[in-house]
DNA sequence: ATTGTAGACCAAAACGTTTTGGATGTCAAC
DNA sequence: GTTGACATCCAAAACGTTTTGGTCTACAAT
């Protein structure tokens, strides 16, 4: 680790005083208040005065101060994201994306985001807790929501603002968006099906988890469908990282006779077992199929390309940022939530038909 | 996509109205000046106004308004991050963790983060000339530096507060963390040099970048210390994805005779860079070597485990975090620079002992 | 002449904090 | 009994905006 020796930058900020309503009223000759109304174009200002004050703003660069603004209408101007996650070395290619989408939206509608990462449980409840009590946010956006979830459950009770991406099942109605992730799941084991497989494993998440519930029921429904066997040994829960895809990808090889094809609730574990796979000797998409869900990036370059479920996540990102700023603003104060019907991406993967 | 039919969340506000230092100072009959100086600790309060003070402030669950403070400090509380990335669909690892280096950090430190992605250009640059304009945040944290980097040209200039993680060539001294990747990808040719290999190729990256820039250096450095010649034949240039290492690799395996050795910028491109040699039939790590740069997640979980350079993205996040609030705050106007030796994490995919 | 109306404007309050520049009282030193 | 020092306190200004609750003028209708 070294050291400069010397350091020289400045932080004397160059830029001009900027200029305050006060200096445009002083400019143009009226008070401070018709420039306001002036610059917010309301009627009790005559179109000449308008004109007088939009010019002398334009002319001393005028940007309103925010921080006024915020403390006038006692707005923060900045939603909440907290991340529930384990530690710092979380491998969640949702994050990137999704917080791009509100990010992306709400630099576009005037908001900053508060950003922060816990652990779910009794650390991330109290992390709300705070932020609403010291009213640092105007809302918030819940990811990953849990079947029984307390963050919502906080909410709800106070009254305070939010968006989630994910349904729960403990608490009354509130705007979310999600993808029908049954819907999805079922959409892979029919493909499954059809392509001639009978032996179809999962590889499912905890279940404390909403999705992965969803995914799960949507395995289900979809080998009933099919008129297949459930079959215990069949179905395994792996953490969602791509060690635990290949870990229980392992066992399922294991299981004799051994499945055709692996269903995994996301792309991160099925890339784990198409390593798994490999490892065994077995090539993808031809002695066996493999499939994901989300479509992250990585699916579409892995090899062979994956199989999987699209999520729109960048969307999601927007839709849910924008949703909440309706509800803040009061122009949306009840949304409608939105389930999004998720498509299926056929690739490699998955192979074709399985020689029976 | 389903609709509700109805929806009855509400959101009114259920907490109590806030109380202010005014209340406090009725409640205290003690003017609002004393309560606010007892509450800071001056010490121009006697010890039992400010029991009294703090007592009362408890009781009726004081929580300072943000806002105001703000306003009166004529400060955000907000740092400003932009992601240079083209369209949403970008695959960084770095940026979750990094973010929530800073997110966590800046929580700790009571601040809130503006997060927007923006394709670098004149766009991005654009975005920060916003953002400064309008004292949106109180400093940038820059990130993915490049060699002429006109937001660090830019931020100086106008002696907007920053740190960036990384460095450049074409500004005088500034703020920053950064891992000296040059030094990084010395360790790794040398790695392999010992292990036998003679014909090391590498996959460089788009050499606006400085950390592309560093990181060539250091092979370049690397093989010349080794005594070993350099090939133009074996150098290209990826464009940091899988997939592009994957293609890159797949030409380098076409020359012949082919290099016994890839080491690559990134740990995404040399995980293509494993497939491909994968579908030509290679076992990585027998009969070729492939390494890494960044030491992501995904990296401990590759098939094989990929031999890699360790970046502590989490930490430097944390840093730079760090550094830029002291600086905000004038408590370290001129805070050192922080260049990190990174360290080399051994793992399957560089093999042993090259078969001579 | 009075009343009403509409158009144009604005002083002051409000948002809740921090800081400035004293004021007041007490006690010791001279 | 004056002076200085110290401890304690506070009114008012400041931050820059938006909103409230008007006023004033001109002109038309009565």
């Amino acid at each position: 680790m070294e050291t400069l020796s010397k350091t020289f930058w400045i932080f004397d900020v160059n830029q001009p005083m900027p200029a305050t309503l006060k200096d445009i009223a002083q400019k143009v000759g009226k008070s401070v208040t018709t420039v306001s109304r002036a610059l917010h174009d309301y009627d009790d200002v005559s179109p000449e005065t308008k004109a007088l004050v939009r010019q002398a703003a334009s002319e001393l660069g005028y940007i309103p101060n925010i921080l006024a603004q915020r403390l006038q209408k006692q707005r923060t101007d900045t939603l909440g994201f907290i991340l529930p996650t384990f530690g710092p070395r979380f491998s969640d290619p949702f994050f990137s994306e999704f917080l791009a989408g509100i990010g992306n939206k709400a630099t576009e509608l005037g908001y900053d985001i508060l950003v922060a990462t816990r652990p779910p449980g009794e650390e991330e409840l109290q992390a709300y807790r705070d932020i609403v009590q010291s009213y640092r946010v105007d809302g918030f956006i819940i990811v990953r929501t849990r079947r029984k979830d307390c963050r919502i459950q906080y909410l709800l009770e106070t009254g305070f603002p939010f968006v989630a991406f994910g349904r729960t099942e403990n608490a009354g109605p509130y705007p979310y968006v999600d993808e029908d992730g049954e819907y999805g799941m079922r959409l892979v084991v029919r493909h499954l099906a059809r392509l001639g497989h009978r032996r179809i494993a999962f590889i499912g998440a905890p279940e404390d988890l909403m999705f992965a519930h969803c995914r799960k029921a949507g395995y289900l429904q979809g080998m009933e469908e099919a008129g297949l066997p459930i079959e215990a040994s069949l179905i395994t829960t792996g953490d969602l990282t791509q060690r635990g895809g290949y870990e229980k990808a392992l066992q399922l090889l294991d299981t004799s006779p051994p499945p055709t094809a692996i269903a995994a609730s996301n792309d991160l574990m099925a890339l784990g077992a198409i390593n798994a796979a490999q490892s065994r000797g077995l090539e993808v998409g031809r002695d066996i199929a493999i499939t994901g869900f989300d479509n992250i990036p990585l699916a579409e370059t892995s090899h062979p390309p994956l199989t999987t479920v699209h999520q729109p996540i960048y969307q999601i990102g927007h839709m849910a940022c924008e949703m909440l700023v309706g509800i803040i603003t009061g122009a949306q104060p009840h949304p409608e939530s939105i389930l999004l019907k998720p498509s299926l991406i056929v690739r490699q993967s998955c192979g074709v038909r399985v020689a029976a």
